[in-house]
RNA sequence: GCGAGAAUAGCUCAGCUGGUAGAGCGCAACCUUGCCAAGGUUGAGGUCGCGGGUUCGAACCCCGUUUCUCGCUCCA
């Protein structure tokens, strides 16, 4: 079963190269790991993808609106959001077992184990005394306790400052000290302790001395925070209310793989949904019902979506749930729905020092807003589209195909007009055909090859409808339209031909199913 | 980042104990044909991932490096 999935994933990859899709980023230089170029069909689906959901997202709601923030943004964005301490990890090696963690989760385990000292000996006194115990007064004048304590304190003291004044050799020192050992080797072999930032940074020049370090966006949801009373106040939004922003974010990640599924520059699709306080969980469960119903209306299969609830929220979460798919790796997450409470906006009120509030003239006061946010991965979706599209068939002569089943709205290529021969004036009714479909929908021109192998170059990327002028086509004015899915052919006039490919390859007949 | 494996034409791969590269498919042009990968002719495309080393001689052996895959690890 893996060995299949490794096998469609495989496949999918080196499809989305032969036919354009996908590109490793500067592979005549050997390549640049973790970042994909999309071709000249990637870059099509992907810019339907986004279509789509900023469609459905934006467009369909009167209360939603979009910007496109830049990705260069304040430093202190960074450190109000989190990130900056957060993205921050100090790691370590244990030489013997190859494992490794993080420096200060070693020296906080040590210290849990000295916390459960002290509650032995509290439990034991307890026992020894009985009712009489009195546990304030025990902790503060034990001995032992006291003791226990100061360690604690005296770790926590010198593990702080080593990790804010960057002192990672005090760390690994500490680590040595305390006589941590790693739990799988037993240990005590550590290498030294090292920074790993995931965000990227650079420098930029206008800003005063000693901030000049600026970061490339780790996500995308600070640019839509930062603008929160800008996008209010200028576009006379109300509570509830929804800000909506496609765009890269970057990471530096220790390990990225899988293809396009983890990059170092990937795209994000988000909304961030203002709402009153206490009315968070109605519109988190709303957007989750929302969400859902966008991806089935794509038709890439039920059975290809589970919800996971996070059991363990993320500091700034009151409920979060991914969208998980079935990739050929197995479900993994494609999109995450978070009820981020007013974590971002009242931190950016405290570093900023501006109030980002909401006058709600309901209640007759001022609130800052909770948030529920809708963050799908683009080049998640894309390659959730690309490997349920991928599909190599048997047909009933016993010849193959390999054929892209991507929804028609999606498609790179909508139609494909050909003529049946290359001569007695079925390229020019071809060519008349094609030059009046440019305007509605993407197609392409093709004479060269067998109508049967020109069909399969179609199949393999996924156009949906092929359209092809025969010499019966100059005297009646029909053509046929072939299915990509079926083969099934019918026959059909010309000057329908506009408004027939247009109910069936347009994105509005599945924004209308939402 | 650690460990293991891999890298030869656009794709899939062959290439013997070292003797300076092949196939199928695809691609391009022309001829023939004409509704589901047809036939013929001709052609383009690889300093064998990159850099060193061993050798008279390296796609092949050794070292380093880059990229990819798998496992570990990490994951707001």
């Amino acid at each position: 079963m893996a060995n299949q999935d490794d096998y469609l994933l495989k496949k999918v990859v080196s499809h989305a190269k032969e036919y354009g899709f996908v590109f490793q980023s500067s592979e005549i230089y050997d390549g640049l790991g973790a970042v994909y170029d999309y071709g000249q069909y990637g870059s099509e689906l992907k810019n339907n993808i986004k279509s789509f959901w900023w469609k459905a997202m934006v467009q369909m709601h009167e209360n939603i609106v979009g910007i496109d923030a830049a990705i260069f943004m304040h430093p202190t964005t960074w450190k109000a959001s989190g990130h900056v301490d957060a993205f921050n990890d100090p790691l370590i090696d244990n030489k013997d077992s190859k494992k490794r963690y993080r420096a200060d989760t070693l020296i906080e385990d040590h210290i849990a184990k000295i916390e459960g000292k002290i509650n032995k000996e509290i439990a034991k006194a307890e026992k020894r005394f009985g009712d009489s115990f009195d546990r304030g007064q025990f902790i503060s004048t034990n001995g032992r306790v006291v003791q226990y304590k100061e360690q604690i304190d005296a770790i926590n003291l010198r593990m702080k400052s080593a990790i804010e004044t960057d002192q990672l050799q005090d760390l690994k020192s500490l680590i040595e000290e305390l006589g941590i050992a790693c739990a799988v080797s037993g240990s005590k072999n550590w290498t030294e302790v090292r920074q790993f930032n995931l965000m990227f940074s650079t420098e930029i020049g206008s800003l005063a001395e000693g901030a000049n370090t600026i970061y490339l966006r780790p996500e995308t949801a600070q640019g839509i925070f930062v603008n929160f009373l800008n996008v209010q106040k200028t576009g006379r939004m109300k509570i509830p209310f929804g800000i909506a922003q496609i765009g890269k974010a970057f990471r530096n990640e220790i390990i990225a793989r899988q293809f396009i599924f983890r990059m170092r520059e990937f795209e994000q699709m988000e909304m961030q949904f203002f709402v009153k306080p206490g009315d968070e969980i109605k519109w988190y469960n709303h957007w989750k019902n929302q969400r859902i119903a966008w991806h089935k209306t794509l038709g890439l299969g039920e059975d290809n979506y589970r919800f996971h609830d996070h059991l363990n929220l993320a500091h700034y979460a009151n409920a979060a749930c991914d969208i998980e798919f079935k990739f050929p790796m197995g479900f993994k997450e494609l999109e995450g729905i978070h009820s981020r409470t007013d974590f971002d906006l009242k931190a950016h009120e405290k570093h900023s020092g501006k109030k980002l509030q909401f006058f709600d003239p309901q209640e007759n006061k001022n609130y800052v807003p909770y948030v529920v946010e809708t963050s799908i991965g683009l080049d998640r979706m894309f390659l959730a589209v690309m490997s349920s599209a991928y599909t190599e068939e048997t047909l009933e002569d016993g010849s193959e195909r390999t054929v892209l089943k991507i929804p028609a709205a999606l498609a790179p290529v909508k139609v494909a007009v050909l003529p049946l021969v290359k001569k007695d004036g079925l390229p020019e009714k071809a060519r008349e055909i094609m030059n009046e479909l440019k305007f509605d929908v993407n197609c392409q021109y093709d004479e060269k090859d067998a109508i049967g192998r020109r069909y399969r170059r179609q199949d393999a990327i996924g156009t949906p409808y092929c359209i092809t002028v025969d010499h019966d086509s100059l005297e009646d004015n029909k053509v046929t339209l072939r299915n990509r899915d079926t083969a099934k052919q019918e026959r059909i006039d010309i000057s329908q031909l506009s408004q027939r490919i247009g109910s069936l390859v347009s994105i509005n007949s599945l924004l209308r199913q939402l």
